[in-house]
DNA sequence: AAAATTTAAATGCCCATTTAAAAAATTGAA
DNA sequence: TTCAATTTTTTAAATGGGCATTTAAATTTT
């Protein structure tokens, strides 16, 4: 138990202030002398826990991507219905330790990034393979084939773009107000005559 | 008229560089002398023309958000309707022209900077306030009051997210299926009966 | 005593921007 | 037209700075 106790902090506490200094910076920006700072720690002893400036922006995202599960995974759990269980996705994804502007920063220097670092480029394909296969298996009970589709790609760029909006607001998030509009959203897909 | 000629030559060089090179290699990690190098020039002349490469990227974004509005105007002034005129803003952004890999990865990589240029938020900040009122001068002959903000994030969230994901692709992208689709969701968004 | 953790300092690279001088284009007077 | 004078364009080389990563040694924990 007690065996590997100050390596796990030590990537939490690092983990954290990547979070914090990549969106106060931009991962571009940033240095791991400033990320180690905010951690109180040494830029050397990021590279002795994680190897590299890379590896420590995967793993902060692969902590994102877990959160993000796990929110999803939550709701999941007491959802009753399809219906619920869209809106479950849904609702994780603005839920209210997730949709802060900080790690809407993340994601969208995470956007950035991923087309130019493979291991970068995998993790956002695997998120999005998860998020999409849950879409898939609860839209397959609402809808018909036609729209299936148009409506899961609608829902998932919805959810991005919002993402991406809030990484740039300068005011303080809604994540009430943030579900109650996804919500919209979705019912107004899902219940068209057209 | 020969004025400025050259001048406005290299800008025009300079700025088809910017975009290849930002594409290929990411904004945070292309240097001037890749971009000078496309353009058959020196990374001294990019400083010559732009005065730096933050300027160099500020114009560039500048040309595609001139490349979107008159892509957007021109539609305008053929559309009779405000359901043409709304299909018009979302043709243009999945246009032929302006919906490719290359530019969406521009796209991207801008709006990860953004946060962090003020020049280059303001730009931002233009660009999305445009295309919001456009929506809402649309929106508004077309749906009920309590109906058109929900539906114009949704659209506007809707062609971000595309544009993000459009910028991770490994295929080709088809604007054509693009329109398509753009159009079965405002069509989805504005029919809704619930 | 051994292993794990920490960091100061060294290493090695890379790059935007400036400078200074050369090359090319333009002008205008002869 | 012609050719010095002037302006514009171009770049090689210098400048100055920054930073990720490594190393080696010290400190702490086990």
């Amino acid at each position: 138990m007690g065996r590997t106790r100050i390596r796990d902090i030590r990537h939490q506490e690092l983990i954290e202030a990547t979070i914090t200094a990549v969106h106060q910076r931009g991962y571009a920006v940033v240095t791991m002398a400033e990320i180690a700072a905010l951690a109180g720690a040494s830029a050397a002893s990021i590279n002795y826990y994680f190897g590299s400036k890379e590896r420590l922006m995967e793993a902060t995202m692969r902590h994102l991507m877990t959160m993000l599960k796990e929110a999803m995974l939550e709701r999941y759990a007491l959802a009753k219905s399809p219906h619920d269980r869209l809106m479950a996705v849904l609702d994780a994804n603005f839920s209210d330790r997730l949709y802060t502007i900080e790690q809407c920063s993340l994601w969208v220097q995470f956007w950035g990034s991923a087309p130019y670092v493979p291991t970068l480029a995998r993790l956002h394909q695997i998120n999005r393979a998860r998020v999409t296969s849950h879409f898939r298996a609860e839209l397959s009970a609402l809808l018909p084939e036609n729209r299936r589709e148009t409506v899961r790609v609608a829902l998932q760029s919805y959810m991005d773009g919002v993402w991406l909006e809030a990484a740039q607001s300068a005011v303080r998030l809604d994540p009430i107000q943030a579900r109650a509009e996804a919500r919209k959203v979705a019912d107004l897909l899902l219940t068209s005559d057209v």
